[in-house]
DNA sequence: GACAGTGTGTACTGTTTAGTACACACTAAA
DNA sequence: TTTAGTGTGTACTAAACAGTACACACTGTC
């Protein structure tokens, strides 16, 4: 796998930090509760991504999608699980059958849902 | 957890036995290649649900859905997981909004993709 | 009464996950 | 020139995961 979640994550953070010095790794890493020995082997990418506490924690500090950073270091939240583990045979048959649909028709289900003319 | 993948198992393979010997603890055991004591204890929820790749045999030896089987599990297919996360934010928007729709509701939905107008 | 087949108890194992703890070298400021 | 702050290298680890290997006691059959 391409790193893409390490280099992401420090792109992110370097760009705050032009604004604010409080996004140092040794900073950040403070306030979520790590080592700043492990964010910076996290953000080379020379350890996998961690934990999904810690990536949402990361996603919260760094103003990130936490769906999207989730996504980066492969895993889907267990909240999102926890939906599928509900009615799983449903919602695999609905997943499959949008598998190749287009974004945007994907989009229009969604607003159609939540106007629901149901 | 209360343990309804072991006893799910065992259940529907008992009921395979009736008609069929070759649905033993060892023999099952035996065609997806793990030990029967093994199988055994997971039966009886004395350990936790095996692999996915485990579940996934035992789905097809057993004729049962898999991701049904997976999910009493309380796992998710890694398979629909790469579908989540190719497009992590629509899908997340997506799933969080049908977390309450009734299964009558969802199910219309699968069907209208399915027939396509779109 | 040997034999094949059954389920299960006990003990152990390699691999992966998700990090910690500490030290080091460098830079900028006071 | 001490001091505070920076990123990073090295070494280690506790817990969880996903099983294996073998032996035992029991049942039915030939």
């Amino acid at each position: 796998m391409s790193e893409t979640f390490g280099s992401y994550l420090r792109q992110r953070r370097e760009s705050l930090r032009e604004e604010d010095a409080g996004y140092s790794v040794r900073k950040v890493a403070g306030r979520i509760g790590i080592q700043p020995s492990y964010l910076s082997k996290v953000e080379r990418g020379e350890v996998a991504p961690p934990s999904e506490a810690t990536i949402v924690a990361l996603a919260g500090e760094l103003g990130e999608d936490e769906d999207l950073l989730l996504a980066l270091a492969g895993k889907v939240s267990t909240e999102l699980q926890q939906v599928i583990l509900k009615r799983p045979v449903l919602f695999a048959r609905l997943l499959r059958e949008l598998r190749e649909m287009p974004d945007h028709a994907v989009l229009r289900l969604v607003r159609e849902v939540r106007d629901g003319d149901w």
